[in-house]
DNA sequence: ACCGTCATGTAATCGGTTACATGATTCT
DNA sequence: AGAATCATGTAACCGATTACATGACGGT
């Protein structure tokens, strides 16, 4: 029942069990690679241990069904709520990095040109997903949160092809 | 002398070492803050690790001083140059992905508006950073992927600037 | 001389990734 | 019935972060 280090991936399992109410690690998976995971990758095995942490830490009540698959649902407890919220609200003080592997090699003197071709595809591709996807959500109010980092996401997309785009 | 898994890391203590002929981990330290580290942050102790991982993989060479501080210096061996070279012309695979600490409150249903005051303090300042470093560099031929890179920086912070300001 | 900061490094821990493994379904 | 894919989970390893520790140097 420590108070471990909460890192985001606990918040992304917090917060998406939250929302769900309840869920399997599976589960997890599935809703996390439609909707975060592009803006922040989850491996799925983390999904697994990463809520068997947060039981372990009273923050999620673990439920294992009997039969057939014994399968583990989780879901949060009133501190794990509150843990939840207090995140939630407070400062951002960590700041963000650009992390990308494509620009990295331009720094270190890659060709411009061509890693700007790959990344041109890569980000157009992105986009047209990000913008379908947008449309199916926008008008839900409930999805507020999630429209708004779809946002976000749309609009860097199309900062990134028009900066490899003067590079190809 | 096995080939180890090579990540951003290495490549980034690499593509230092061998653009400044040979460095000591805190060399590399004050270099990587002061250029990549803000596109792709690297705890100082792997700046130790690191090299002699590299160097026990043949791609360094580690000579260490015999007085006072006994301080280790690294270079970058012909294989090391080579698997630099092969990596700055491979094709980039992995996509990239925000990874933004604010923007993931805001999935999860946060205030935008608080979030983004927040957010918004942050990215100014850094961008009065990169302009004033881009200004220094812009014109040194010898530094282009270095500027090409701060220039992606600038227009990602613009951008951020610009969402977050609707938001607040 | 002393104190604070810069410089330099190692050890321990832990989150994250990779690899492995097997039980259910679905489709042909 | 068999193959392929989906679902579910554990184990081992390794990179990354945190914590600890000490030596050198510059200023007062």
């Amino acid at each position: 029942m420590q108070e471990p280090n909460l890192t985001p991936v606990s918040y992304i399992v917090l917060g998406m069990i939250a929302w769900a109410g309840k869920a399997t690690p599976y589960d997890l998976k599935q809703m996390v690679a439609a909707s975060v995971g592009n803006l922040w990758s989850v491996q799925h095995a983390q999904l697994y241990t990463e809520p068997a942490r947060l039981a372990g830490a009273g923050l999620l009540t673990e439920k294992r069904e009997e039969g057939g698959r014994r399968r583990k649902t989780y879901s949060v407890t009133a501190r794990g709520r509150r843990a939840l919220e207090r995140w939630l609200a407070s400062p951002t003080a960590e700041d963000y990095e650009l992390r990308d592997p494509g620009l990295l090699k331009v720094f270190f003197g890659a060709e411009p040109a061509s890693v700007a071709a790959d990344q041109l595809e890569v980000h157009e591709q992105k986009l047209a997903q990000y913008e379908e996807t947008y449309s199916s959500i926008a008008s839900d109010e409930s999805l507020r949160g999630p429209a708004l980092t779809l946002e976000a996401g749309i609009r860097h997309e199309r900062e990134w092809i028009r900066f490899w785009r003067e590079l190809v």
